[in-house]
Formats: C-alpha cells, structure tokens, sequence
DNA sequence: GCCAAAGTTCAGAAATTTCTGAAGTCTCCG
DNA sequence: CGGAGACTTCAGAAATTTCTGAACTTTGGC
C-alpha cells in the first residue's frame, strides 16, 4: 500500500478512462480527484501531483465541470477548491444517454432517405428498434441505482 | 431521396459512430453496411464507394470482424462478401460490458491500494459499487431487448 | 486603487492517430 | 503448377489531437 503503488493504480484508471472516451488529461485530473487522501483539492496542486501545466489542467478541470463529474466548492480562501461530485460515476453513464439519442437521430434520418422495402431500409429499421427501446430502459436502470442506493 | 442525401445521412452516422468510439474507417466503413442496398457487398465496393484505399479498409473490416459487428460469408464467388449482423447492435452495447468490468477492477486495485478510513478510499467504494450494479444490471436489459425482439 | 497570487486562453510544438501506397501473401481457376 | 485477382501488412506521410509556455485576465487582501 506505498505511495507508489497508490499512483500507479490511479495511473492505471486513468487509462481505462481514456478508452471509455474521456480526453487523456481529463483522465488522469479525476483519477487524482478519486485518490487524493483530502476532501478537496486545488488546481495548482493538482499540476504538481500530474507533472502538468497548469494550463493543461485548467482545460481538464473545464471540461470535468462541464460533464458535472466535480464541482467547485464556495471557496473558503484563496484558491478554488473542486472535489468529485458523489453521484460522478451515475452522471458519467448519463452522458451515454446522448450518445444513444444521436444514434437515433442517425438511423431515422437514414430511414427517411431510403427506399422503403430495400435491405438498407430494413438495417436502419432494426437500428432504430434497438436505440429506441435502450433509451427507454436507461431511465428506469438509473432510478434503480438510485433506490438500491438509498439503502 | 436522392442519392446525394443518402450518403450524406451516411457520413453523418459514420460520424456519430466515430464519436461513440469507433476508429474513423471502421465507422465509415460499417454505414456502408448499413447504407448500401444489397444484402452483402465486397471489400472492393466499400473502397471504391468511399474513396478510400483498400489498405484502411482492410482494417476497418478486420477491426469490425473483430468486435463481431459484421460477418464473412461462405464465400459464393471468388471475392469475399461481408454483411451486417443481425444482432450488430446489440453486440455493439454489449462491447460496453467489458468497459465496464475494467472500471470495476481498477476500482478495486484502487481500494487496495488506498488506507481504510480515508476519502480516497470511500470515493473508490462508490465506484466500485456503481460498476458492480452494473454490471449486475447489464445482460437483464439485453434479455428483455430479445424478449421483446423476439415478438 | 494597487499588487500578487491564481486561473484562463491560445498559438505553436510535440505526440499520437490515421491513411495511403506498394510490396508481399494467399487462393483459386485453368 | 502458373498466373491473376483479392486481400493483408507495414513503413512512412498526412492529419489530428494534445500539451506546454507565456501573455492576459480576474480576484481578493492590504
């Protein structure tokens, strides 16, 4: 349980991350957020601990603001302090939720610009089947989550 | 319903594939699976229909052969033919499992590595309880999808 | 108000990903 | 067998993404 090990391991989240479609420094800023042994932290502190710039790691902690995975506390001295929100990981999978809408999208523009009756008709058909009935179950599993948490 | 627009609604979907994770090509390549009007189609066609090499494409078709999004056919003639799968988009949701189950496990190397008591690992417990609620949750949905497809 | 610390932005450098073209391999037909 | 067409592989080019560093802006204390 060294210090190394600890790094390492929040290294390696950060990768797993990275291929779930978080940006490469966006990973490894909410990877320190989850293993950082304090409530909050600031940016300065957190560029030190990646090796970064600060630059970098203002546009990290912009964006992890701007998919609401941490928040920014009602400063108490002089530097803003972040910390990961508590229900991170349900909003992270919320996003998926426009993913599916956009594929829905696609497959309905597709249909409308196909031939009714042709193979290619009757792929999108199938797309669209699929998309829409995840989008109706993505609601419901979160509101799952939600309840089995409250216990 | 002009052709213009049909592959204009290609590309689009290519696009949104792309941002779902799929490489470039590959997303390219399966919205000509989607896209063309016929049942099957050869490596050749989708080269010549994107104005691509048939280098990339043979990547794009090895990279979707390997995910299990389409499928080589007894070959009829002398070139091979390829087509979507039926169930393509249901294997594409369930690529998201094993996401998952990596987030899962770095959580628990993080856990491991992280002194009890303090906030890294309580942070880590949560995640670690979101993924495994998922991952729970995950072949339940894709069940009721073919029960429903099924009818 | 003025200073200093903290944060943001952005142009260009660096790193990475992606694509092509050409050489190599395989397969099937004659 | 030999040849031709189809497919694969891979080194290097091209395009894209990502990071840095430095100039600029904002904020809070004095």
């Amino acid at each position: 349980m060294s210090e190394q090990e600890r790094w390492q391991a929040a290294e390696r989240l950060a990768l797993v991350l990275t291929e779930g479609g978080l940006q490469r420094m966006a990973a490894r800023t909410l990877a320190v957020f989850l293993f950082t042994n304090t409530e909050t932290i600031t940016m300065g502190e957190i560029a030190e601990h990646l090796g970064a710039s600060v630059g970098s790691v203002s546009g990290a902690i912009k964006a992890l603001l701007t998919v609401g995975l941490i928040e920014r506390l009602p400063t108490p001295g002089r530097r803003e302090h972040y910390r990961l929100r508590d229900d991170a990981w349900a909003i992270l999978f919320t996003g998926q939720n426009t993913v599916v809408q956009a594929m829905l999208q696609a497959a309905e523009t597709g249909i409308a610009a196909t031939t009714p009756g042709g193979p290619a008709h009757r792929r999108l058909g199938d797309m669209r089947d699929f998309y829409t009935f995840l989008l109706g179950e993505l609601p419901a599993l979160l509101q799952r989550w939600h309840q089995q948490r409250a216990t």
